[in-house]
DNA sequence: CCGGTTACTGAAACCGGTTACAAAGATTGT
DNA sequence: ACAATCTTTGTAACCGGTTTCAGTAACCGG
């Protein structure tokens, strides 16, 4: 409960404690041994006149930030929380700070980003919120980064986390095809040139191949990844003269939900007319009803071994390229199984 | 794509383009007049050296950060995501960068904060992740803070940005009452010493105390805010030898849906045995099934109002020191209406 | 032609830490 | 007792910007 204000530096903690500053600042960081004596005395200035360290010089003088970054395309989708929660928690075990900003690669070039090199030690990018050139641009200047959903650009060598996609989407699509007969499957797909989504219709083709069963481009909606803007694609291929079809795979969570109003409101039954299954098994997906038969992805943990990997780096040890994490194939309800 | 690596300095530049570091800097932060000729060799140096300035060298010299701060309780709750977006955005807007933290005011004291006049211009802090001594410490110190969702701590005047708990927690608990004629309602709270718990929490008490319904503890359900642990209260609940209940109301929509699991799983019908109504409008409740009857809060508006405070604030500018944002009531199915 | 502005520019101090280097004092071995 | 070594400490140069202050050149009215 000191009344000091604002600056307090190490010059006056080290006037009070009648010692030079560098002893001061040998003592804060541990950097070299100090005499039991003046440590207390130094404390006992330090708590006396409130002092705290003043970050910006710490940074200059060490070149070091003790901040990371995380870049994502944007904030208010659900499937942030998990993901930010996760490289939270161990930014924070680090004793680092977090910064977090929101940008696209296809916003207006020159202008500076966000985040890089000026204010942090390295960063996180969230799939495609950084361009490709950005990206390699940064890591020539050997700013230490990490991807996550997404993988490296060509021609450079920078660790990804990412999940696979394509496999679980394939035996979930095939699920939908052996197990409740669906051979009409509407594809409701992300944003372009985002790597998820790609290989999610990947799967998706794979499983439709498998069973001898023709790719139709007019089966595939575009929901962008987005609740509401795939409710309204789908509203607006119900309004049409659509083709028929007997379930739907949407990209992700988040899609389903306003697929599956949509489908509510043109007077569809779930899964008794049509069979839904989504990926990312957000925190509600279970809650859904129907319950969300989904794929499963580890989005908290996603988080932790991107930024666990960055501290890895910046620690001078050895990082994985590539980290694909598993996921998952989650039956519920919404398929039409009893699960 | 220039090659150049980490430190390119303001004096590389001043060099390059044969004027002194002063007028570089006079031309970077628009300062002061720079001629059309020197304005254009400088230009020329920073692109082709790929300059961009030191942001802590530049903190230390101005004092200030040109970040400010956010801390949370926690970031797992999809509550989070569109308040963290509303922030996000007009600190982006500012050019300013973010900092978030999560903290709780019932942590080891003395731990330095993780976000503080150190390394930020100032912070919105929400509920209770920051202890009343802590905050009236901070503002003692001439630190500048926007509180959400909790007022001011007594003695002090802080600006707080809030949303209005408990009329429309009244209105909605008696249109349970009125409407759909309940009288044994269940109330699932939040934390301890959670504003918006305590306010929500005094709505439902004066609706049951205008009609002439007893308050009684026993159908008070602690669900913290979190849906698995309503989920599992609730459970708990059911399988004791409890109180019979014609309707629930939850503190947040998070929990409803744990709540309606619980429920439907003991063999509940809703909204035809129990009426269900929420607080936070979620952007998930409209797509529930049945679609959540809530109270809407405007959870972005309460970000974005908070950090624009906070940048008057920094402005100068006077701000006032209570902000109640208003809330509304959604009626959908749950509570049994066919809206 | 001259004093007074006005428009630009540069030198150097400063922001608050860290750290290389040197020196003083204490300790040890012989 | 003395050289060698180890601890502990202080001095001062940096880190990379901003800003005060002073100075020069061009311009302007009388």
């Amino acid at each position: 409960m000191t009344r000091k204000s604002s600056s307090v530096t190490i010059r006056d903690v080290a006037r009070e404690a009648d010692v030079s500053v560098a002893t001061v600042s040998r003592y804060i960081n541990r950097s070299a041994a100090v005499s039991d004596e003046v440590q207390e005395r130094i404390e006992q200035a330090i708590s006396e006149l409130n002092y705290v360290p003043h970050a910006a010089a710490r940074h200059l003088a060490t070149q070091k930030t003790r901040v990371i970054g995380l870049l994502l395309t944007n904030m208010h989708n659900d499937f942030f929380a998990p993901l930010v929660s996760g490289i939270e928690s161990v930014v924070q075990q680090q004793g680092y700070n977090l910064l977090v900003a929101t940008h696209h690669s296809i916003s207006n070039a020159d202008i500076q980003l966000p985040i890089g090199p000026h204010n942090t030690d390295g960063m996180v990018v969230f799939a495609d919120s950084l361009s490709d050139a950005d990206i390699v641009n940064l890591h020539y200047n050997h700013f230490p980064m990490v991807l996550i959903h997404r993988s490296s650009p060509p021609d450079v060598q920078i660790p990804s986390v990412t999940i696979e996609n394509k496999d679980a989407t394939c035996r979930l699509v095939e699920h939908l095809i052996t197990v409740h007969g669906k051979n009409k499957i509407v594809f409701v797909r992300g944003p372009e040139n985002q790597e998820d989504s790609y290989w999610r219709e990947m799967g998706y083709r794979q499983a439709l191949e498998a069973h001898g069963i023709e790719f139709n481009p007019d089966l595939v909606i575009c929901g962008e990844f987005e609740r509401e803007i795939a409710y309204h694609e789908m509203k607006k291929f119900l309004s049409g003269d659509h083709l028929k079809f007997d379930a739907v795979f949407t990209g992700d969570d988040d899609s389903a939900i306003g697929i599956v109003n949509a489908l509510r409101e043109g007077g569809y039954h779930i899964p008794e007319d049509v069979g839904i299954a989504g990926f990312d098994d957000l925190r509600l997906s279970a809650f859904l009803t129907p319950p969300l038969t989904t794929i499963s992805a580890p989005t908290e943990l996603v988080g932790q071994t991107a930024a666990q990997h960055l501290f890895d780096y910046l620690a001078g040890k050895s990082v994985k390229m590539v980290t694909l994490l598993p996921t998952e194939i989650v039956i519920r309800r919404s398929c039409g199984c009893y699960a």
